[in-house]
RNA sequence: GGUCGCGUGGCGCAGCGGGAGCGCAGGUGCCUUACAAGCACAAGGUCGCAGGUUCAAAUCCUGCCGCGACCACCA
């Protein structure tokens, strides 16, 4: 019983080599082209991972995808490179340092900032290259020989160079906002890098007692989730159309606590509904506060350090983190009984998008960069329809992104990043932004300073396109960018649509007064199994390396894409990778067969003699069309789904079943050689439409097929096929004819299989059908004696049911297997009725839209012709299936 | 609050105005010399609900229900 043994398959081993062959060929770089597409450039650049990052399903996707568009462009015969690189990735790789020094008793401060930053370099060195290595693990030709890095001394020297040309264009500035602050982290953070969570929490009603009473009112209550940041209230804020508090409007209230007096002043950002209608106001740590702070005049108060703990100056409080100062506020306010109550109240908290603190509005000195100027450019490149977007509706997103932007904090408080390229002079006040670092004044000589910040990491991977290729250090004139630039392609999960796409696009604009890409591919969104988003903590997480280990790199990537819909989000489905390695052997297995069987092979033209050489070679003309199709829809669903089921269900299933008897040792010569060419030809040109996706199984092969002289060495660059010159062979009759050989087989077999009757037993089959029909189905007759298992085959139009017979109607024919007395009549006389029935009601529904006046007067013409056939082949098949009933009697 | 996506056989999905399909799982029979990770055959769905448009609706429109994402955010 030992028959089955479990399949187990060294992938690595079978993939390895051919990258490295792939890699050694130089196939990698920039490739020169051939073909008519020959000065066609074509150009992608990758969403650089994190340098310390490991690969999730979310690259595997992503990268497949783009693997899949420049392999097929390569094979085109255009310039193709794809760029590959990493990004430093700022805040992510910092904690991840810092975590590491910390399990070492290493606090950065103390190393001070360079070393820190060898720190980091030593981590990048120990694990940047764990990403890439993946990406090669996955077969994806990219330009491994010229790795960037955002970095790297040409990416800093981009970045330095937009810094500074952006802050002489007024486009980059400095200012005192409030920002969003990452405690644990201690830097600012963008606006779209926080992530609100709704949090149960509690609405504290506090008494904050008038100055001096008004109208016999001695205080007022104010609502707050933060009672902690009453440390810092500048005022109190009410509506001015609020009747209730009209008259206290002008006073003031003096601030438990703190003591500080405070004025009860007017703003329409009040919302009188919420609450009590009367709100506390922090400028310093709230964005809203911080707004009508601005329009009352207040003083901005930060109660805060940059670790979130309370200042100096507030007594027992000083010290305090923010969750032990709300305690202790709320505390003291029950204390002197000005705390009016507690409700329950559902909030929305900011959370650091890297290590997950709540974030704190903070009021601090940061650089910004004005977007106004940018904009407009952007929206243009996308309205213009010069950027397209795959699926087209992701750009209202991406506009409606840009529409309600605000201006962009930049600095970062880190010290892994690109150093703001700011100088400053003490002494004399001088600053300004400068490409050279800058140690003396030049305005008086003394020393200069360079600002302690660094940039927003999304600041560099805007340059992304357009630094890789030469811009820092020659400019837009860079001889790569005027060859290749802009990029063909950007593929991209939908979440960094703002942080990265949109923001490329304007510094595109700007730096290079150019789109930075054509088409932008967002692909949905990998869940887990359970439909929710993949996380650690979810535990739904599916690791890619596990996944090539078990099913092939072939496997993932093929898996991947089937997966592949319009929508934004799939259901990550381990049995589709399954399948996709079921697969990729049934393709390994078709080719295993064609090169079983080339003794007497000599290469040649294909030499369609047989219905089933121009039924193939028809589907396979089909097929370039649909697949080049949804490649250039970007549908890569739809591209794997054509695959699939030509390889399996018209190469597998019929063509290379009808070839076997050809290939038999004692079959006619030359017929063999006919069929041994059409083989050889229909699976290069398969396996070439497949490359681009199972790149590993098909180049294995290709180096195993018979190649003529001129033939590419490598399938990596052979000629994708041409759909226009296959367009030839698309044969309607022969498509038919193989139909009807399809339906008698499978009736014949169905009958088999209803009845027990074992393949090993020849039976008497009789066709009838129309007279072209008998001829075309005439020239078959070798086919399905074989496929059928007859013993004798009769076809004709006259042919009668032969008694005692199974009959099976289909694609217009009618086919009899005689059954020779293993039949029970009543199982399938049962059977016939059930089928009879089917086609009935069918015929009924059919009948009354033909009897419908509407219809026939308003419906196209063709649609109408087409149900009159189609009910009168119903009226047909109904009545052969009576005459069967009664035949069974 | 705003924008968008999805609800089709047990599961995952395709189809997106004129005959309900695919893969997987499950059923039956097969170790047929390319493949048991396979082959053959059969079974399985009133296409979320309610209206509307149309001669014709899974497909278009409206509303509702359910799931989900993104953006904004009221102390």
């Amino acid at each position: 019983m030992s028959e089955h043994d479990t399949v187990t398959e060294d992938y690595a081993q079978r993939e390895r080599p051919l990258f490295e062959a792939w890699r050694e060929g130089g196939y990698f770089q920039r490739t020169p082209g051939f073909g008519s597409e020959a000065g066609t450039s074509y150009t992608i650049v990758i969403p650089p991972p994190n340098v310390t990052g490991v690969l999730h399903m979310g690259h595997a996707l992503n990268d497949t995808i783009q693997d899949a568009c420049i392999r097929r462009a390569r094979m085109r015969g255009m310039q193709t490179r794809w760029i590959l690189g990493t990004d430093h990735a700022g805040i992510a790789t910092q904690t991840k340092v810092d975590k590491h020094l910390a399990e070492q008793g290493i606090n950065r401060r103390e190393i001070g900032r360079e070393a820190f930053i060898e720190a980091c370099q030593d981590w990048r060195r120990e694990y940047g290259t764990t990403i890439v290595n993946q990406i090669a693990t996955m077969g994806c030709s990219c330009d491994y020989a010229h790795e960037q890095f955002t970095m790297s001394p040409e990416f800093s020297r981009a970045v330095r160079r937009l810094f500074v040309d952006w802050y002489h264009d007024g486009i980059i500035y400095r200012g005192k906002r409030i920002v969003n602050w990452c405690p644990s982290c201690t830097t600012a953070i963008a606006d779209d890098e926080a992530e609100y969570e709704d949090e149960a929490g509690h609405l504290w009603h506090l008494r904050y007692p008038l100055s001096e009473p008004v109208d016999g009112v001695e205080y007022l209550v104010v609502a707050t989730t933060r009672p902690e940041t009453m440390l810092g209230d500048t005022g109190v804020a009410v509506n001015p159309k609020d009747p209730r508090y009209a008259n206290l409007v002008g006073h003031t209230i003096e601030l438990p606590i703190v003591g500080r007096t405070i004025p009860i002043f007017a703003d329409f950002y009040v919302d009188s509904e919420f609450g009590t209608g009367a709100v506390k106001v922090t400028p310093a740590h709230d964005p809203n506060d911080f707004a009508m702070g601005e329009r009352a005049g207040l003083e901005k108060i930060n109660v805060f350090d940059e670790t979130a703990h309370v200042v100096e100056g507030y007594g027992a409080f000083s010290g305090m983190s923010r969750e032990e100062a709300r305690e202790a506020v709320v505390a003291e306010f029950e204390r002197l009984g000005l705390l009016d109550h507690v409700e329950d109240h559902d909030h929305s908290v900011m959370h650091c998008y890297r290590c997950h603190s709540t974030l704190e509005p903070w009021l601090s000195e940061q650089w910004f960069v004005s977007v106004d100027t940018l904009k407009g450019p952007a929206a243009a490149a996308v309205e213009s329809g010069r950027i397209a977007f795959h699926p087209e509706r992701w750009s209202q997103v991406y506009l409606d992104w840009l529409a309600n932007l605000k201006d962009w904090c930049i600095s970062r408080q880190l010290w892994w990043g690109h150093r703001i390229p700011m100088f400053y002079c003490d002494a004399c006040g001088w600053s300004d932004a400068c490409m050279e670092d800058v140690r003396t004044c030049p305005e008086c000589g003394a020393p200069a300073r360079q600002d302690e910040d660094v940039l927003d990491t999304w600041f560099s991977s805007q340059l992304w396109p357009f630094a890789t290729q030469g811009w820092g250090d020659y400019g837009a004139d860079a001889p790569e960018l005027v060859k290749h630039y802009p990029t063909q392609v950007l593929s991209t999960a939908r979440d960094i649509m703002g942080l990265w796409v949109a923001r490329m696009v304007m510094a595109s604009e700007y730096c290079t007064g150019q789109i930075p890409f054509e088409h932008v591919i967002i692909h949905p969104t990998v869940m887990g199994a359970d439909g929710k988003p993949m996380s650690k903590s979810r535990g739904n997480g599916v690791d890619p390396v596990e996944l090539m280990r078990e099913f092939g790199a072939d496997g993932m990537r093929f898996g991947l894409l089937t997966q592949v819909t319009g929508a934004q989000a799939m259901r990550f489905d381990r049995q589709k990778i399954e399948a996709a390695r079921n697969f990729a052997n049934k393709v390994r297995n078709a080719a295993r067969f064609v090169l079983m069987h080339m003794d007497g092979y000599t290469p040649g033209v294909p030499t369609l003699s047989t219905a089933a050489d121009r039924w193939i070679f028809s589907r396979l003309a089909r097929l370039v069309r649909a697949v080049d199709a949804a490649y250039e829809s970007f549908d890569f669903g739809e591209m794997t789904r054509e695959l699939y089921g030509f390889f399996w269900n018209e190469l597998c299933d019929w063509y290379i079943e009808f070839s076997k008897s050809r290939l038999a040792e004692d079959a006619p010569a030359d017929d063999k050689l006919a069929c041994q060419r059409n083989l050889v030809h229909v699976l290069e040109v398969a396996i070439k439409l497949l490359h681009p996706v199972m790149p590993f199984i098909t180049e294995e092969i290709y180096q195993d097929m018979p190649k003529t002289a001129d033939a590419a060495r490598m399938l990596i660059i052979a000629p994708w096929p041409d759909a226009d010159a296959l367009a030839t062979f698309i044969d309607d009759d022969a498509e038919r004819a193989v139909q009807m050989v399809c339906a008698v087989v499978g009736a014949v077999r169905s009958a088999r299989a209803r009845y027990g009757i074992s393949p090993k037993t020849l039976l008497d089959v009789h066709v009838k059908a129309e007279p072209a029909d008998c001829a075309l189905l005439e020239q078959q007759r070798g086919l399905i004696e074989s496929l059928a298992r007859t013993s004798e085959l009769t076809i004709a139009s006259d042919a009668d049911k032969p008694a005692g017979s199974s009959a099976a109607l289909a694609a217009g024919i009618e086919v009899y297997t005689v059954l020779a007395g293993h039949v029970d009549l009543d199982a399938e006389r049962a059977r016939v009725r059930k089928e009879l029935d089917r086609a009935t009601v069918d015929a009924e529904k059919l009948r009354r839209k033909l009897g419908n006046e509407g219809f026939l007067s308003k419906a196209a013409p063709e649609i109408v012709q087409k149900d009159r056939g189609r009910l009168a082949e119903l009226d047909d098949t109904i009545a052969k299936l009576q005459g069967q009933l009664a035949d069974l009697g």
